[in-house]
DNA sequence: TCTGGGGTCCTAGGACCC
DNA sequence: TCTGGGGTCCTAGGACCC
């Protein structure tokens, strides 16, 4: 596809770049004994393989074990979680020389939206030709961009691009491009719908949008049915968005096998709940719902949660409701065994202006609390607003507020 | 495939409110 | 007495993504 087609048509202005084998390209570039050979990320779990290692057949998420069956001669490396943070942040600051319009989605991806930018930067594609480069001669990494006229459409060239590509689909190849697609190519489509699709005869993208909504939310149910009628005709109006705040922040830790005293079980949770309270409090945010998470010896998962009145971050707080859930979970836990043991807050508000430093909440921020806590048991909830109001201001040291 | 750690969004029922 | 129409919030589970 030249440029010119492209500036002709100038409606794929979406780009999706994506980093190809993210840490193993990192470590890669690091240490040039690594170029050329098979590298696998993590041990217990593949968290990277480099495209030699993919030859083999390597994944990501992988057991380890089956991993080193699958290639023996792989050179398994720990994570170095600093150096893909910085290698990531390099990235994204040629992605903003490129456009302010940046939308991250994870470590080592981001979408892109360059329209309007044809006198100052050229062409979608050339654009994305140059981001390429520039990553490669400033970065030291191999990257894919995916160029089209939506998100999904975007994302999905990407993949179908890597390692080191770029594709662009002009809008009036969007349907051919597409409906000759295998449905798991969309983005969306996991492994339970794509079997459900598959049940029914539908492999190819052109068929799903063939079907019409009706019998594929008859099929999928609602939500998913619609979007994915959607898809498969290329409507997203999905807009690139930069700056998507968190709505949960969470740590969870696997168990293994082994049977776990309720003391060892407790201690992991004071754990969990200290690391994500302090990440909390370092992102000057509160959360009002903690959910627990556990997954049992059969993999099977559950979760608890509960909702407190008033958000926070303190750690004794969230640590009592959390050890709460777990009590509530333990006939469970003693029936089926535990292998995994999370937690997560929503919710999330901004830390009040008046109760910055909430991690170490001084004696008159507690007493409050406490009033508080005095008024719902006699008044309800409903006398909390005010009562919250009147406390800011006592505590900003503001006249009192008017009824 | 045999299992890590971090997220997002959707659904559905029930409690509760006006 | 038996019941409309609209809404919010909470909880639990599930699918999906990197």
């Amino acid at each position: 596809l030249d440029a010119n087609v492209c500036s002709l048509l100038h409606d794929a202005t979406i780009l999706h770049a994506d980093l190809d084998a993210f840490f193993a390209a990192v470590e890669q570039r690091d240490d040039p004994a690594l170029r050329g050979r098979p590298v696998v990320v993590g041990a217990g779990v593949v968290l990277a393989a480099s495209y030699e290692a993919r030859a083999f057949g390597v994944r990501s998420a992988m057991g380890g074990k089956l991993a080193r069956q699958l290639c023996p001669h792989a050179v398994v490396v720990s994570p170095r979680m600093s150096a893909y943070v910085d290698a990531s942040k390099a990235v994204f600051e040629v992605f903003e020389d490129t456009t302010p319009l940046v939308e991250g989605i994870s470590i080592d991806e981001a979408f892109l939206d360059v329209r309007g930018l044809a006198r100052i930067s050229g062409t979608p594609l050339q654009i994305a030709d140059d981001l390429r480069r520039t990553v490669r001669e400033q970065v030291g990494l191999p990257i894919t961009v995916g160029v089209a006229r939506t998100k999904s459409l975007a994302k999905i060239c990407s993949a179908l691009a890597k390692p080191d590509g770029l594709l662009l689909v002009p809008a009036d190849a969007e349907a051919v491009f597409l409906h000759a697609l295998p449905v798991e190519r969309l983005w969306g489509v996991g492994p339970v719908t794509a079997r459900r699709l598959r049940a029914v005869g539908l492999e190819r993208v052109g068929q799903v949008a063939a079907l019409g909504e009706p019998a594929l939310v008859a099929l999928l149910g609602r939500g998913t049915g619609r979007k994915l009628h959607a898809l498969a005709h290329n409507r997203d109006l999905r807009r690139v968005r930069a700056r998507r705040r968190r709505r949960s922040i969470g740590a969870q830790h696997a168990l293994g096998r082994r049977q776990r005293t309720p003391a060892e079980l407790d201690a992991v949770l004071v754990g969990l709940v200290d690391r994500v309270a302090g990440r909390m409090r370092k992102a000057q945010r509160v959360a009002r719902t903690v959910v627990l998470r556990v997954r049992f010896d059969d993999f099977a998962r559950a979760t608890r949660s509960h909702t407190l009145a008033q958000a926070t971050a303190e750690t004794p707080a969230l640590l009592a409701t959390a050890r709460a859930l777990l009590g509530a979970l333990d006939p469970l836990i003693e029936r089926r065994g535990i292998t995994l043991l999370g937690v997560s807050l929503s919710n999330l508000a901004d830390t009040p202006s008046g109760q910055l430093g909430l991690g170490f909440a001084d004696e008159r921020a507690r007493a409050l609390d406490a009033t508080l806590d005095s008024i719902r048991e006699r008044y309800g909830n409903s006398a909390i607003t005010r009562a919250v109001l009147l406390g800011r201001a006592e505590r900003a040291s503001l006249p009192q507020l008017p009824d």
